[in-house]
DNA sequence: GTTACTTGAATGAATCGTCATTCATCATCG
DNA sequence: CGATGATGAATGACGATTCATTCAAGTAAC
């Protein structure tokens, strides 16, 4: 039963942790209450002490702790095509959707980890790292297949992609209105990339006459 | 000398803005001090509530203020060329090289306004909308043009775009490594979205498809 | 041109609220 | 009984904002 301390534990870490994503989504970190998040997740005010080292660390955890998540699932379904472009729409839709399903993290992930993630000069922000790395992971082996253009800088493509799809979702977060449906704008950005990126878009003859004057 | 008070006004209003950029850009809006902006504008602490109402109005205000000159310098790039694609091009460029001429503010604009946006929901961010809109502006005359593809949704494109570059940005503003150049990275960039955009990347068969519905 | 008075910009020390964090105390369990 | 987890009131720091006061420049009167 010693371990049942353990899981104890896991259930109020759990609790602090999903009381925080709401109360910072809503708030901001900066204007959140440690208290807020104590009242919310029906723990003490220095309970929340008893499991994170301060404020900052509940917000680092968080983002962690729920960013793994989000890589092995995305992997996953990356993983379940074998396309490089089935995988890079795959890679949107997923993306979409989860940011769909999850409003609350998806807002804090995007407003409230950059803000602090400067801040906190120090934090190199791996987990952010490995996910935009999935991306030009795609983009390595579509080029490895000879199936996307090989003078694409991967280091370029991945965080223009990522960009793309990330002000997307702002878009959806922020404002309330939802004019395109995730499926269709997951469709529509993929869709803009790829045929940039595919080694020849329809029948087409050399790559060389591609480009005209500026 | 009546006017020299207005003129005088005029100046520390400026000193405070541009300490003020400075001053956020380096710990961040929250973690910044207005005894802090007051010192590196070199006016007292009350000074500044002359000038502003409280420490978001100086946010606000800073923003808007180069937020404007922004959007007429990229207006008046874009305006400068003619073909679509050449201003998608253009668009790309200068959004680019405002960032790396100004990364103090860069900086700001994209961690801390975002912030504070979401924070203060009424704030409707103007400013930002106009700027997308240059680049929906230039996919509609490209449509019109018969240049881009009639099916692509302004509206998603804009925010792609946009995205794209901004990413592209962060890694700038935030990382100090440069691996790639502006010119380069930029140019990249727009091609990606351009030739999925071209109605006709190559010399391609039907010419029914050109004009669609929006 | 100098003296006396008015105005309002500028100052910065003092105020006042607000939390993050601590810790003395309590409850529970084995 | 300890011991370990949990509590929440009290503490202390911090920093935005205020406001009583100073000061410089303009105006008028002589």
């Amino acid at each position: 039963m010693a371990r049942r301390a353990r899981k104890k534990n896991g259930d109020k870490h759990r609790r602090i942790i999903e009381a925080a994503v709401k109360v910072f989504a809503k708030h901001g970190f900066y204007n959140s209450k440690v208290s807020e998040i104590a009242r919310a997740a029906n723990v003490a005010d220095g309970t929340i002490y008893l499991y994170f080292q301060n404020k900052d660390d509940i917000l680092i955890r968080l983002f962690e702790e729920e960013m793994a998540a989000i890589l092995e699932r995305v992997q996953r379904e990356v993983d379940a095509e074998s396309d490089p472009a089935a995988k890079l729409r795959r890679f949107a839709r997923a993306h979409l959707s989860l940011v769909e399903e999850n409003q609350e993290l998806a807002e804090i992930i995007q407003v409230e980890i950059r803000q602090s993630s400067k801040f906190m000069k120090e934090y190199k922000n791996v987990p952010f790292q490995q996910y935009l790395n999935l991306i030009s992971g795609i983009v390595k082996e579509g080029q490895a297949k000879g199936v996307f253009r090989a003078d694409v800088e991967p280091g370029v493509f991945k965080r223009a992609f990522f960009g793309a799809l990330d002000e997307m979702s702002r878009y959806w977060v922020l404002s309330s209105a939802r004019k395109y449906s995730v499926e269709r704008a997951a469709q529509e950005i993929a869709d803009f990339f790829l045929r940039g990126v595919l080694a020849r878009p329809e029948g087409e003859s050399g790559p060389d006459s591609a480009q005209g004057q500026d």
